[in-house]
DNA sequence: TAATTTTAGTTAGATAATCTAATTATATAA
DNA sequence: TTATATAATTAGATTATCTAACTAAAATTA
């Protein structure tokens, strides 16, 4: 009795409608000239998309790091000893503002996992590393990250997989291109 | 000349690497017993998902919008009628905090687009409702949502359609079931 | 070469989306 | 009737963004 009186009063969840109710409003609302199956497709991506993103924050969380932050590290990682990374070039490649990026810098700067040197050549420029603590860092990541990468894909069998691989490929740089973006 | 000179100074451009840098870090980095194969495929979800958000976000703007206001006023247009939507289980359904909830509805709230009423049958409980000014912004927000949607899935072809779908269904479920949330 | 313009980075101040902890009111259970 | 649980809010914080203004340095131009 307890426990499904509690129960009782847990009330009032939202049910989990799925999504059908979805469709039905796509149905009504969509203008004529839109295609409903890729609408479909699109709106499922785009809750993947969120959840995706979720399961990586999760793993990510263990280290004290957001997906912005990992994203700048792995930049940093990437492309170390191949170029100059400034926080203008980081900013463009993150597509936010610098200002933003000073932001990032000095909160992943106070953890010494980055420093900032002033460039000799152009006084104005800062060349930005990342530091041996950093590395470190990365290193532990890494391992959590390509295992959470995984793990969204856990469900996808052999046959299904290389189609797929095609397709998302495809779908990346269509989407890339349309956006003005890339990595 | 002007036009090339200017280009050179715009300096310091990150090089877009692709994915193979990363692929390549992962076989230094990952686990062994994580499937590479997998994880790609996860990378290049995360990335997508990273994009359709994105896009999504650019039509919504358009409506003074955002990805998390949107679903507010999406789960009650979709449930209007039908259940008592209260501020917890909007939090509930979403994954956030009954204060995140509160902010959110401050915020529409001002906006005129819904409306807070005591429930008559439990004091302690707030009723949501989305309002008509509220139902005419998502109806003119809804065909840009769709077409939003489809334009993420513009480049995918018939054959392939069916098959991605399918796909994509199953990957919702397994994400629901892992992240213990769902729609 | 001196003056002007552009670029790089930061600072200041704002908003949005989240969080935790504390508070208030109401309802339920012991 | 008292204690406990629930619903919502408030207060105060953090993170990730933004724009506008500022400083310093470099490049252009007159």
């Amino acid at each position: 009795m307890s426990r499904k009186n509690k129960r009782e009063h847990t009330s009032d969840q939202l049910p989990k409608l799925g999504i059908q109710p979805y469709l039905d409003l796509m149905e009504r609302t969509a203008l004529q000239n839109t295609d409903r199956k890729l609408a479909h497709l699109g709106l499922l991506m785009l809750w993947l998309g969120d959840n995706a993103i979720d399961t990586i924050d999760l793993n990510l969380e263990t280290f004290g790091l957001t997906e912005s932050k990992w994203d700048v590290l792995l930049l940093l990682t990437l492309h170390e000893d191949r170029e100059l990374i400034t926080p203008s070039s980081l900013a463009d490649r993150l597509g936010i503002r610098r200002a933003s990026v000073t932001a990032m810098l000095d909160w992943l700067e106070k953890r010494h996992w980055i420093i900032r040197e002033q460039s000799t050549l152009d006084g104005r420029k800062i060349h930005v590393k990342i530091t041996q603590e950093g590395r470190e860092l990365v290193a532990r990541a890494l391992p959590v990250f390509w295992s959470a990468c995984s793990s969204i894909m856990s469900e996808i069998e052999e046959e299904e997989r290389m189609l797929l691989e095609k397709i998302l490929m495809k779908l990346k740089s269509s989407m890339e291109k349309k956006l003005g973006v890339g990595r």
